[in-house]
DNA sequence: TTGTGTTTTACGACCTCC
DNA sequence: GGAGGTCGTAAAACACAA
């Protein structure tokens, strides 16, 4: 592959080189069309151009949007830009003339420089703040899981219990009727165990803390007496 | 080597602030 | 009105699998 060295930097290809202010413009010098700007439709863009370029017509416009190729920082202007933007994300205009002086890059270099690290930045802040919102909400969905889990099986229980109470109070009332033939003991009529009235339609879905008060005093009653 | 996806550099359009 | 910001995108540079 042809190559030129600018300075530190190896760029593709033969270029010439412009310079202007401190930055190093290359162009290519056989004008030959890189990739396509066309193939996807853009509304109102317009040609790429240096900064400070005098091209005047529309001809030279598009020779140097065509031929105008990036300029990679090297690792050092790199660490010195990732320094200084840690100590300050924004870029006033005295600041931005003394990095770029001190970097041998054009002021406009710097400016890009932080604008796209910015974008990175915020883009970073975004995805942290997306994981964090997300961990909280895989909690808060777990803890429902165990709550709606934890309320099937008490509702299994309360289910379970009602079961044994109908089997005690249909055996006790059969045992009733056959100990005592010549007075039967009418279930309703003889007071509290057979006063006793199972709710008619109990959704056992529902938390048992949500079923009548009433019904569980009974249930205790019953539990005291016979069980 | 080549196709493809990602990152980096650069720019245009538009917006806000002084 | 100008400077400098964000946003969206182009395109070069780079990484890497096939």
């Amino acid at each position: 592959m042809d190559q030129t060295v600018l300075g530190t930097q190896v760029y593709p290809y033969s270029y010439t080189t412009q310079i202007h202010s401190q930055c190093i413009i290359v162009n290519k010098v056989d004008g030959s069309s890189s990739s396509g700007e066309g193939s996807k439709p853009v509304k109102r863009r317009r040609k790429r151009r240096s900064k400070g370029s005098s091209a005047t017509s529309e001809d030279d416009m598009t020779a140097i949007g065509v031929m105008l190729r990036k300029r990679k920082l090297t690792d050092e202007q790199v660490n010195m830009l990732e320094f200084s933007f840690e100590n300050e994300h924004k870029l006033e205009s005295g600041r931005k003339e003394k990095i770029a002086g001190e970097l041998g890059l054009d002021p406009r270099q710097v400016a890009v420089w932080f604008q796209n690290r910015r974008a990175r930045w915020k883009n970073k802040k975004l995805e942290e703040e997306y994981a964090k919102l997300k961990s909280q909400h895989d909690t808060v969905v777990l803890g429902q899981c165990q709550l709606e889990s934890q309320v099937l099986k008490l509702s299994e229980q309360l289910s379970e219990a009602q079961n044994e109470i109908r089997k005690l109070s249909e055996r006790l009332a059969q045992e009733t009727l056959t100990n005592s033939p010549g007075s039967p003991r009418s279930v309703e009529a003889n007071g509290a165990p057979f006063d006793f009235e199972f709710p008619p339609d109990i959704n056992y879905s529902v938390p048992f803390y949500m079923l009548d008060n009433n019904y569980l005093q009974n249930i205790e009653y019953w539990d005291g007496l016979y069980v």
